[in-house]
DNA sequence: AAATCGGGGTA
DNA sequence: TACCCAGATTT
């Protein structure tokens, strides 16, 4: 780093501080110094809106108030909680975290970053988040609002997310530390990357650090950063088999690892454009074990889109002559299952099945 | 270094 | 539609 980007960085606090203190938003956990709901606020903050994060940060710190709480807690009724908010890794990592600060930390979340950091789920950015706001250390964070700041500060114009540019960054975040007040220096860059700076058409005019920022001085703040270059959104089919018997529908269990790890579903397969009831009827043989026909329609057909994908979800019905018993399986009422977690798309699937359900019942009795 | 992991907000 | 969001982990 050389000596101007020294100069420039230490001027940042004495502008930011002031700004935030009259434009700091109301958020529910900023009401609190208990480190605990710091650090599960963080989590739930990953590569997540403010606005989506506050019901769900409300509800989980209703049901989990305390680390031990957690810890104590089954992973069901944690990935319950976390139900449609996404990176459900995060969700597991936090339980399996909190039962790493009873065990090793005596129930009390460690302070400095190299412990942090050896919480699983905890890195680089929610280690100093955590160390800075709610200990006070003197700690730096980078997000993806303070490297969008810290870019325009310095018109840095490489792509931030690489490796080279991720480390200056960093350095640039820790030399613009002030000396105290750490957690709200942090917070307050954060913030006016969120609401100031922001990606597109960022609000210079009222910047408080619009005077020192080259991006604006060289009015290139629309090409720094550079926007990221983003993998293609690829089409998937994926097949859901409902599967009854007197009344109760079998419901399966992800595999932890990879996409809604952990997460309770309708039985599911990948598929390809119109080998769907195929795939769908094979899936229903393999679950019931023995000859089974699956209805001739599907009951829904919808699309749930994600970062990188676009998947098809197409629902078929089939009536079980048992109810065999399935590893990770469990066969419910359809109005019973709010103790399980799911994912976003999957309740969209279960409603569909719900309404059709419903349908039939309403026409069996008006016949 | 690159891939993977959700779902929603916003222009 | 495109881009991004108080990132972490695995490969």
């Amino acid at each position: 780093m050389n000596a101007a980007d020294q100069m420039i960085a230490r001027g940042i606090a004495r502008r930011l501080l002031p700004w935030f203190r009259r434009h700091r938003r109301d958020l529910p956990w900023r009401r609190t110094t208990d480190p605990y709901a710091i650090w599960i606020s963080e989590a739930m903050l990953q590569q997540t809106q403010v606005a989506t994060v506050i019901p769900y940060y409300e509800r989980f710190m209703g049901r989990f108030p305390t680390v031990q709480a957690l810890a104590a807690a089954g992973l069901d009724d944690v990935l319950r909680m976390w139900s449609g908010l996404g990176y459900y890794a995060r969700g597991r990592n936090l339980h399996a975290a909190a039962k790493a600060v009873v065990d090793n930390f005596g129930g009390e979340l460690p302070s400095d970053v190299a412990s942090l950091r050896t919480l699983p789920g905890v890195g680089a950015y929610t280690a100093g988040a955590v160390a800075s706001i709610a200990f006070g250390k003197r700690a730096a964070v980078v997000d993806g609002n303070v490297a969008r700041v810290i870019a325009r500060l310095f018109a840095i114009r490489e792509d931030v997310r690489e490796p080279g540019t991720r480390r200056r960054i960093w350095e640039l975040a820790e030399a613009m530390l002030p000396s105290r007040a750490c957690g709200d220096f942090n917070q307050a860059l954060m913030e006016l990357g969120a609401t100031v700076c922001t990606p597109s058409g960022p609000a210079c005019l009222v910047c408080p650090l619009r005077n020192g920022c080259r991006a604006n001085l060289l009015g290139a703040t629309d090409v720094i950063p550079p926007a990221a270059v983003r993998a293609a959104v690829r089409a998937e089919v994926h097949v859901v088999v409902a599967m009854e018997c007197g009344g109760l529908w079998l419901f399966v269990r992800r595999p932890e690892d990879g996409l809604w790890g952990g997460l309770w579903e309708l039985p599911s397969a990948l598929a390809e454009p119109g080998n769907e009831r195929t795939i769908a009827g094979q899936l229903a043989r393999r679950l019931s074990g023995a000859a089974v026909s699956i209805s001739p329609n599907a009951f829904v057909r919808l699309e749930q889109q994600l970062t990188h994908r676009r998947i098809t979800f197409v629902g078929f019905t089939c009536r079980s002559k048992s109810r065999r018993k399935i590893e990770n399986g469990q066969w419910r009422s359809l109005n019973k299952v709010d103790d399980l977690g799911f994912s976003r798309a999957m309740r969209r699937v279960l409603d569909g099945l719900r309404a059709a359900v419903e349908g039939k019942r309403a026409r069996v009795a008006s016949a």
